[in-house]
DNA sequence: CTCGAGTGCTAGCTATAGCTAGCATGATGC
DNA sequence: GCATCATGCTAGCTATAGCTAGCACTCGAG
């Protein structure tokens, strides 16, 4: 994911969401000009802006910083990110979804390699 | 989490495996003043940043991120968002996940209102 | 003693993130 | 026509992330 696609992604968002750039750098309360060179490529922003875009458009940290490239998506970290963030998970609750998920890629590993 | 806490927290981390600034900061792939600067909290150190000294002591990047307060505790619909968008899970294998964190959840929902 | 290697740090520099002031354009109402 | 409001953008500025050059200190070897 380029930095040129993190700019696209969020005018998408902010189109589908019928805002205007002044809203929506309102609501995340940037400068206006500078989110219109975020969406132009023309700069890149630092994850606590992406953040604040995100709370903004209602979309995920996690999923923002995956689209930012500042969280992978071949290690699985967008889950365990999202799994260790989650405050209404028990600790031995995310441990158990970790292992489990940890489990099916290593299945799906597995089927990858007797191909 | 303020910025010095996770200056203190990346020294720790170095610490306990037993490597000196300059070789973490070789293996971080960022100038050893630098690092000394994050780790006494002189600098606030990018994502990008961040991810790199993770990957240098074999943490998450999500993790660090968690440390320094780039990835919150309250948006829990980011599980879902991960799950939903990760390449490496079938779609059987994401429905399981859904299934049993929403499971999850629903306990412990009906746990908070037994208090 | 000197020298070399290792350690962590200071000072000052460059590049750029993010900003303010203000521009150009279009639409609407008088 | 003008005035006002909304839209997105440009130019130039400030603060700071991250760097290089080099310092001070410690330790061990000769």
């Amino acid at each position: 994911m380029q930095s040129s696609d993190i700019g696209a992604f969020i005018k998408g968002l902010r189109e589908n969401a019928r805002i205007s750039l002044r809203q929506l750098a309102e609501q995340a309360n940037i400068s206006n000009p500078y989110l219109s060179q975020i969406e132009r490529g023309l700069r890149k922003p630092s994850a606590e802006v992406l953040a604040q875009i995100a709370a903004a458009l209602r979309v995920s940290t996690p999923a923002m910083y995956l689209k930012a490239g500042l969280l992978g998506t071949d290690d699985g970290e967008g889950v365990l990110a999202a799994i260790a963030g989650d405050q209404q998970l028990t600790v031995a609750q995310k441990q158990s979804l970790t292992q489990i998920y940890e489990t099916f890629i290593r299945e799906n590993a597995r089927e990858k390699s007797d191909d």
